[in-house]
DNA sequence: CAATAAACGAGACGGTACGTCCCGTCTTCAG
DNA sequence: CTGAAGACGGGACGTACCGTCTCGTTTATTG
């Protein structure tokens, strides 16, 4: 996504916007088979070894056609890593919040570790450090759904009296997925789902002793 | 750090080594001048901005003296940035682990943010996810000893009995840091010492309400 | 003009041709404004500036129009220049060789210095050393009629005697002209009206001095 | 040549110019490969098809180094060709001026037409359009050398008395090579050795019959 | 006090990827 | 059937860094 500097979303034959549509068609075959191949580097080879020499070779692709409707090699992995995540992301509405939330857990930790997603959004993540562009997209386009799944959850369980009172969600969010993330980008403890599972029994009772109780 | 070819540590002036020692020694001078010069990039223009070629000419050095003593741009930067952050950590004992877990996340959270080491270190996060080198030696120098000072933390916490049963000490630190560099690498929400404090509150306090209450 | 694919001159309008002529007729407006503005782009920023993108933007007028009517840039750039210089070449009658000889120098100096033309003419000329077809186009469509008014102006000459006997019209009006574009080419002398005279001069006296005298 | 950035002249080595001649020094073996590989494609392919990246590759060298070197593909082009043509210029010196000529015409015509320089010189003029550098380095470094033996023929045939009064040396010489680049560059008649006597004679006893005779 | 040997500065080298530019072709829709 | 719009495959361009190399030049220790 980022930037997309004439089509507003995905899809890229659309025909039926509002306006015109002169001039030749963008080309699906292209446009897919530029995704195709960065996916299939991706999960082969990693982010580093994605080269937008190789991306357009592989594709039967001119780089100018690459350039001409993503502006970076960071974009179009970014776009590959979207359209391999199915972008359904059920939400869990299992009526316990403790349950929803181990749901969401365990669903992120297996999409970073079962899939070969987990080397690519750490790519990306990393690209985003030398290139505020793909923060903004990857915020936009690939954070911001996941946390409003996670926002529900946790409206749900409030609604329910399940969650202690003076809960910032933001926080919540981020004591969440933060862990997971990382584990993934430093790599000095195993992500799996037995931690997933610690950490939630973790978040969900707390560190320390009820001085109450 | 990382894979000191000759040297085994930081202190270039070696001499009083056992081994004989012929010819030239190290010059200190372009050892300093290297990390200096380094450092001093990092913090103008970012990780993305450190060229080899720009530390060298920087620091009147030639390139093969860098090579000679880093195996990478990465093992430069990691020098530079141990080398910033004076490596004392003090380890917080004020009697209380609340307050001691307090005041190390509000340090980690000024080191990211008061000094300019913040987008250093997350360009070394970046790079770990190219490079295995980076991610063992930033494990190695940097991580281990700041876990091993949280782990005292909350070792005297749990004989204090101020820590709840069952706790995973390796979990409940990545929980506290965890969402620190989630948002120092993300850059979706403000890292501050507001959401340092907040972040704490809810982990020790956890989620949910009480079931037995 | 050089190989025109459809129509076999320069008229755009066609219709009255004696075929049918069904469907929409040629755009004379994009046959003129291609014309004009490659004209305009040759005179303001010369030949290497010259690019079909830019025609067909400062016409209004699709590449794919441009590609219909001419096979090349060169093929544009050359109708360019001929519809500029208004072809019609005056072949002058003073009733001496010495001064028509003369006269056409100065035209052919004129031409390539006074006006604009002269670095659209050299473009024209560096285009033929790696496209044969522009040098077919350029001799038949330019050089022709130059040569055969020079050859003119020798046979009225020679029929009124004051012309050596002997003397091979290719190649005396090839040491006419060859100088003059030998100057343009290169630009290691400069090319004006006192060159023009000089080389005339000594053209006509012959650089030895007579044995016989 | 044209702007060699560090080297004046041809040797790369050097070592023994006066300066200090530090770093490692320029690689002679790159050198002659590149110069070696690009005179082989324009006498193969022509100047249209000399490429920088195929130099490069042709010769095991990096683009860089090429770049490092020479400022352009015209640049290289351009020792390629002094170097192909050994700069021996021999100055013809029989004793005759209209020998001498006549020398000097055939050998500039066979070195055109002879070998294989021929399309790449006519290449090398056809950049100068569009390069001015070019321009320059082609006049400096070729054209400069060839004009001067001729005006030391000129020169020792006025001093025998051979030459008429009140030629223009340069006038005159652009007369002698002038027709033969005409007609390398525009091909409308044969470059020949023919050409090149008729040609001559034609020049040495004049166009027009002696008012006085 | 010479010989030896390592480290140094300088900077050229082979590579790889970048992002841009232009070519000539194509595919659509509008007149 | 022409024309405007503009996307497409192809391919060269010139730049930027990488990590290695080859020099001549210090600067110690050793014999």
């Amino acid at each position: 996504m980022a930037e997309r500097k004439t089509q507003p979303k995905s899809e890229p034959t659309s025909s039926v916007n509002g306006a015109a549509s002169r001039g030749r068609p963008r080309s699906m075959r292209a446009w897919k088979a530029v995704l195709d191949v960065a996916t299939e580097i991706l999960e082969r080879d990693g982010y580093g070894a994605l080269t937008v020499d190789a991306i357009a070779a592989g594709a039967g692709v001119s780089k100018a056609t690459i350039y001409r409707w993503w502006s970076d090699k960071a974009d179009v992995a970014m776009d590959a890593v979207l359209a391999a995540i199915e972008s359904e992301i059920p939400v869990p509405d299992t009526g316990s919040l403790r349950k929803d939330l181990e749901q969401q857990l365990i669903n992120v930790v297996d999409m970073l570790t079962k899939t070969s997603h987990g080397p690519a959004i750490a790519g990306l993540i990393a690209e985003i450090q030398s290139n505020e562009r793909v923060g903004e997209a990857f915020r936009e386009n690939f954070l911001r759904s996941r946390r409003e799944a996670a926002f529900t959850v946790l409206r749900r369980g409030r609604e329910r009296g399940e969650l202690n009172k003076g809960i910032d969600f933001d926080v919540a969010v981020d004591s969440l997925y933060g862990p997971v993330y990382y584990r993934l980008l430093l790599g000095h403890q195993p992500l799996d789902r037995k931690f997933g599972k610690a950490l939630l029994a973790q978040l969900c009772r707390g560190l320390l002793v009820d001085p109450k109780a």
